[in-house]
DNA sequence: CGATCGATTGAACGCTCTCAATCGCAGTGG
DNA sequence: CCACTGCGATTGAGAGCGTTCAATCGATCG
């Protein structure tokens, strides 16, 4: 793998969350909670801060990733409205969250949640199955990241992200190429170029960039799973 | 990255498990479980198996590796004496488990170990805390694997081993080139280059293709980091 | 001493990256 | 209404890193 500095490129991140309007209370799932709004490109956390606290995605969508000191960056997912992040053992957030949208978010405290799952024992359960299968999409991650061709990746993407959306076989990509690349392990031309070639072979189309529209889902499948 | 087909590299892979000497009883941490032992390249679970406990490694090491249908291979982790697999909410192993030299393990049924929460709930927070440091190391593997270069690739692994071994500046490797290949996303020439090209630099030595000595760590570190 | 197997080394190829130009669209101002 | 600008996405040409294919090395074992 030939290595990209480019820390230059990422103007959009914008302004901290504190300058955001905050504060409408919310009383799902875990009793109540703090709404936040992000605008997109805005930090939500940074890697290194302590954790603060447990953050469910009410609309909109974000990126977590991880960076080297040099600027090159790895997205560690994406999540999108009902998912969330932010439980952990550990002291310190290990990833970045920015807004790839306009997004709601809404906050727990560690120690309400603490105390919620003293009121509501099951609950920790649910929290267990919420890291057990943040666990299993990275290991899964990883196979496509060592594994995986560029088009690959690209079916793979396509395909999980349809699924995740609804598993309609029209797709609304909320994030840039840019995102999509870092998340890839590819480089933003090589992200173009793929979807173009997949396009040139009628596997996709392309309504407008960010609307891609699933063709021939059994031959993505194929590619997606290294046949 | 090119793709490479290579299904039948591994014969390594020994007899089932059930073929091995078995049932000592152990009664540590969690109660009673059962011992069991694995000869190097047996196989312990298999990707897709349904999840029959938990396994905690007294003596040893294995890779637990997912794979593609057509022989890809990736390895997700190794574990050492003291570490585990098997704790999930999910029904079925994500991932398959071989050892990698002789190895030990303490099989905890899984009605046994929910019996062990409920008799004791603070070993629910200890296993939450083992899965979030199991996502912790996949998320930093993504970075690995994502957006680093093979000699990144080679002094991170060498760096994090020597910390989990005990943080001495000689490193014995208890997996082959080709796990270490499969576990970086790279081929095993690769990996062996790589090893020469760090010991021509002298950030390495090579006492045995399993010794490696540590002798600039500081550098080292700066290839890790992505300085 | 020959066989075997993992590791190393060599040569050439190719997938992806790098660097650079162009496209297309939306916003802005003349 | 149309140039001008800015930005994300696309396309092109060439280079490089890691792969592929193949030969050799070295240690272990019979």
């Amino acid at each position: 793998m030939a290595v990209s500095i480019s820390a230059a490129r990422r103007s959009e991140t914008q302004h901290p969350l504190e300058t955001c309007p905050v504060g409408k209370r919310f009383d799902r799932p875990t009793g109540i909670g703090i709404t936040v709004t992000a605008a997109p490109g805005q930090t939500i956390v940074v890697e290194g801060d302590p954790i603060e606290g447990w953050f469910r995605i009410a609309a909109g969508a974000v990126r977590l990733s991880k960076s080297t000191p040099d600027g090159r960056r790895q997205v560690i997912d994406f999540l999108i409205a009902g998912e969330s992040f932010g439980i952990a053992s550990e002291e310190h957030y290990g990833y970045t969250v920015e807004a790839i949208a306009r997004t709601t978010l809404v906050r727990h405290s560690r120690a309400r949640l603490e105390a919620a799952i003293e009121a509501q024992p099951e609950l920790a359960r649910r929290l267990f199955g919420i890291a057990c299968a943040d666990l299993q999409r990275a290991r899964q991650h990883l196979l496509l990241l060592g594994r995986k061709s560029a088009d690959e990746k690209i079916a793979s993407f396509l395909l999980s992200l349809a699924a995740r959306l609804g598993s309609s076989d029209v797709v609304q990509l909320p994030m840039s190429r840019q995102d999509m690349a870092d998340y890839l392990g590819l480089t933003i031309e090589t992200v173009s170029r793929t979807l173009t070639r997949l396009r040139h072979q009628g596997l996709i189309a392309l309504r407008t960039p960010q609307q891609v529209v699933l063709l021939r889902t059994d031959r993505l499948r194929g590619l997606a799973e290294g046949a």
